[in-house]
DNA sequence: AGCTCTGGCTTGTTTGTACAAGTTCGCCTA
DNA sequence: TAGGCGAACTTGTACAAACAAGCCAGAGCT
């Protein structure tokens, strides 16, 4: 672990302990630099850590002020299902629904960076959260993991951390898109809800550290069963408004 | 304007163009250095800038490839929907629909960090799209801002840029929460849609430069019409999922 | 009392240097 | 030809120094 990253480390445990409330200032960059002894270069980095976690924000002129106290989760956590939800307390299960090979849409093609028909795996899961299902994923992956992924269990809890085990793959960056959509036949029978009724819809595009798209998934969240969080500030803002669809 | 966020631009401007294509590598940091007769430290600087807005991804060792070419919005865009709205080539309008005073309630003395029945203003408005109802909004103000925003036009189109001009207010950060909910008979009334058809609900908190919170308000979009987008990587990651409510 | 202004403090920007760590690709060998 | 090795390249981390720009409180003035 980094240096900037023990520090900053450090200070969000002070700050998420209540050492410092909300409302309060940090200690001055040369404060902290004297503290840890380290120079005020790495200090930056570590606040600098902080504030795009949103826990602290800064002006020029003033001493930095604490946001909020809840420690926000990392990459994993947003991505994996299994993940977010150990995390938080619960137990997470799933289940395949069905698996298939078959050629891709032009969507799909699009989103994956794939050739037209190229051939892509189609797999819809469903998960639970302590037993009650709160989610309909609808996952394709591009041809190349499509063996990895075949391979896998039907009721692996965490498909991000098996292929990491057994390809070493790594999702690094994603895309997402969040609106809300009525409930269909299908998922209102997978969820137990009525038709029509609101899900949260998340679509995603990932793909691996060197930039090549690995799965394009419209997952849907039963009402009520999850919300997403972001903070954001002037220097920082990652969450965008688009046009319907 | 900085002479890190100068070449941040100039490259931005360069992948937005096309010059290069996502997947393709960014040249060296050494190189670009050399381009723009900058320090190292100062390229380090734009690029990652490009990174938090999730146009290119880095790994050590590798050259930093291009991930997205689109222009992401600002923090203002995010915050203002008529800044979002104009941004994006549409024609926003709004109007106020009841604004009262009255003592706040314990969740909002909590969210505001006000003390319990201090007084608060709650405005109700109906934000529309090309003449289209999309979003109502309902708006808590603290106390300390409501003269102000009581003195705006009722058909006020940006409250935001209204309130910097007339005050010097500046929304400086905000926390977001995201989910589906069903259109309760007011909201269903007000744009349109029938009882219990979704929508998407996004719950914020904003404080100004000072860390002193400003509103909060509950802004339920119709389905179709605004779609949330963010991107993340391994190295930021500020969207979360979060248990129901 | 209320106001202005100034000096010290704090964060923001830039440059320069050095080394660590990971990637890439060509060369050499088995 | 396939695989291993290493050199060159590229990004990550850390330190040091200097100046710019904005904030704030206290001194001094009206």
């Amino acid at each position: 672990m980094a240096r900037y990253e023990q520090i900053a480390s450090d200070l969000r445990d002070a700050i998420v302990r209540g050492d410092y409330r909300i409302g309060a200032q940090l200690p001055s960059e040369a404060e902290l630099a004297a503290r840890y002894g380290a120079a005020r270069g790495t200090v930056r980095q570590a606040v600098a850590l902080l504030a795009a976690e949103g826990l602290v924000g800064s002006r020029q002129g003033a001493r930095r002020i604490v946001l909020g106290t809840e420690r926000s989760q990392s990459f994993a956590e947003l991505h994996s299902f299994a993940q977010w939800a150990r995390s938080m307390g619960y137990r997470a299960s799933g289940t395949v629904l069905s698996s298939e090979r078959r050629p891709c849409s032009p969507v799909e093609a699009a989103r994956l960076s794939l050739e037209p028909g190229e051939e892509v795996l189609a797999v819809l899961r469903l998960r639970r959260l302590d037993g009650e299902p709160v989610l309909v994923e609808r996952t394709v992956y591009a041809g190349w993991i499509a063996p990895a992924v075949e391979r896998l269990d039907p009721d692996c809890e965490s498909v991000t951390q098996e292929l990491y085990e057994s390809v070493g793959l790594v999702f690094a960056y994603g895309e997402h898109l969040i609106d809300a959509v009525a409930a269909g036949s299908e998922d209102a029978r997978l969820l137990g809800v009525r038709r029509g009724s609101p899900l949260l819809r998340q679509r995603r595009v990932t793909t691996n550290q060197e930039g090549r798209p690995v799965e394009t998934s419209d997952d849907r969240y039963r009402a009520g069963s999850v919300t997403f969080s972001i903070r954001n500030s002037t220097s920082a803002n990652p969450l965008v408004r688009r046009a319907g669809d």
